[in-house]
DNA sequence: AGTAGTTTTGACAATATTGTTAAACTGAAA
DNA sequence: TTTCAGTTTAACAATATTGTCAAAACTACT
């Protein structure tokens, strides 16, 4: 019988975990559609195909379509918020808190381009699903790297490090920065052909531009400068 | 008879034209739409219920969902170089220029929301609507903005009026700061309160964050200056 | 081999979605 | 009023899509 025993999403299969496991490849397919689509634009079909597999499987281990997207949207969530925040936290000149956070966030959005791509995706249509997550960490304070960053941001302009700017936009900037090139891959390749054969060395000049440029950018003028 | 007499998308109905044309509404409502859940994710009756219309008629003025789909996207595209190209070429000073550009941009995304998204949505899946009018207008020289302000800043590179920074990545970084905001409003809400009520007054600090930040962060340092 | 458990499959029902059609409607000109 | 071209509507057909089911296939263990 096809009870709710081991699969609703959980992440554990039990025995199979073949050539990559059956749930993980419906995973994996699941993000790299939805990513593309939207949750309306997706289709069960195209999923299915997408990780070889019968269709009825996408049920068998996720219920639905909607609960499909919801685990693949918060392992990611989760992933992004886990993976970044801590190193953080341990730097404390503003110029490496900076280069830690454009580096981490930009490496995250690289490796994991298509979550990137889910999550604006989720942007577009209103993002009920991002809200909701996006407000409950919020709510959590420490947990989201964003945050971390702009208190850091403020504190670096009261101890006058860096210039007198507004810290929410440019905390906008630092984020637009680092992840608008990455969800826009397809288009900025038109732009951008080395970003084609060699994605790697695109990334690397894409960190050190948007530490170099902000840098300046923040320096603190002759004369209002605050410490040493 | 229901023929192709007057009405193919080619935007021009003969007599009626009541409270706003029920061509101009299903374009409206098609861009609503299709900006929120892309060509697949979008429904012909969700576009006809929001024109508050038959659906048949959507079919009746456009055909089928690709055709009236292509023809929202052109229209918008065609107004996006048009409207921001020639205000480019007017400008000496490369601070003008940056200014214009920024302005212009921002300006024309602020007031065309759901087109900017409906591009970025192309971006996800792929974009290959997107893809062939990008290739198209920079085919033509001159007729894309951001071309024109990127040979801008290399001429301003090498006159020394801005330190020699990387061109594309640095036209990059302003696209993304101008751009990504916008796109991603209804996230941004939730970071910036402020946004909600006022949109003109974040619009205008927007515009003044970026062309302060890129000018700061561009500026020749001492001694790499290379004219005045 | 036999058994019990899970996994996978093809077929199915129910619904959603697109696109078409003929007929009804409208408003102005003959 | 009648006529005529263009517009709008409801109903229809064809297909697509989701979700379910029972049976088959597979696996580990006896």
């Amino acid at each position: 019988m096809r009870t709710e025993k081991t699969p609703v999403g959980s992440g554990t299969a039990s025995q199979p975990a073949e050539d990559g496991g059956t749930e993980k490849r419906i995973f994996d397919s699941a993000l790299h559609v939805f990513a593309r689509k939207g949750q309306d634009g997706a289709r069960m079909q195209e999923i299915a195909d997408h990780a070889q597999i019968n269709r009825a499987l996408l049920h068998y281990y996720f219920r639905s379509k909607s609960q499909l997207y919801e685990a693949v949207f918060e392992h990611g969530f989760n992933q992004f918020i886990s993976g970044l925040t801590p190193s953080l936290k341990t730097e404390q000149r503003f110029e490496d808190t900076l280069r830690v956070f454009v580096h981490g966030y930009i490496d995250y959005i690289h490796r994991h381009q298509e979550m990137a791509r889910l999550m604006l995706n989720e942007c577009l249509c209103g993002g009920p699903v991002l809200a909701s997550y996006l407000t409950r960490a919020l709510g959590e304070p420490g947990t989201f790297p964003g945050m971390v960053m702009q208190d850091r941001l403020r504190e670096a302009v009261e101890a006058g490090e860096i210039r007198p700017v507004d810290i929410e936009h440019t905390m906008l900037t630092i984020v637009s920065a680092c992840l608008f090139p990455f969800v826009a891959l397809p288009t900025v390749r038109i732009f951008h052909p080395e970003a084609e054969g060699d994605l790697e060395r695109f990334v690397d000049e894409r960190k050190r531009h948007i530490v170099d440029l902000l840098l300046e950018g923040l320096r603190p003028s002759v004369g209002e400068r605050g410490d040493g």
